[in-house]
DNA sequence: ACAATATTTAGACAATTGTATAAATGTCTA
DNA sequence: TAGACATTTATACAATTGTCTAAATATTGT
């Protein structure tokens, strides 16, 4: 379970994002325009998220499109639910 | 889902705190030692765990108690199952 | 090749955070 | 009440982080 995982979550601009994504694929573009802060600094979060592994992205002409990497999270999960789980949850 | 909550599981001394907590309870004391820092560092993140709910104090005596609020931690699965789950985990 | 659009990267700066030392608080026992 | 032990709180400081503006890179269409 990697450090940077942890940390990308800890901003809610970030998890804003995924959250964002949960919905469906976007652009760089159309996930900046949600916020209020400038283009660059939503690049940004996107890099940590992409370092943090939580989204992948893809080239579209012009445009970058990204994408939630849901493997991630099973792993975010799966730790909690081995450490900190004890027993909670039959069903989501 | 709490803000501080995020935070409070960004620092790798807090999560390796948590862990220990997951064996059995312990004091501030026997959380410290386990660490290279000094002990007032350990506290200070013991007040973040304990102002994110992650964990719940008693005092004994001198001592003062540590051990994991599980509740919280069932919150956060339930976090990334419902928002990012995706259908992945028929058993952790 | 040039201009327009989409996005990232670089550099600067204020805010937050993790750590340290020293002082304060709380509890126990003589 | 004094002294020892356990823990927290106060204060300071260096490191990290989130944001900004400006510049750079990439792609498309003329």
């Amino acid at each position: 379970m990697d450090d940077s995982l942890f940390r990308a979550l800890a901003d809610p601009t970030r998890r804003k994002i995924l959250e964002l994504l949960t919905e469906k694929d976007r652009t760089a573009g159309e996930i900046a325009e949600q916020f209020p802060i400038a283009f660059a600094s939503v690049s940004h979060h996107l890099g940590v998220l992409k370092a943090a592994d939580l989204v992948a992205t893809e080239r579209e002409g012009q445009f970058i499109r990204y994408r939630l990497n849901t493997t991630v999270f099973q792993e975010v999960v799966r730790y909690f639910m081995t450490r900190f789980g004890g027993e909670g949850e039959k069903h989501a």
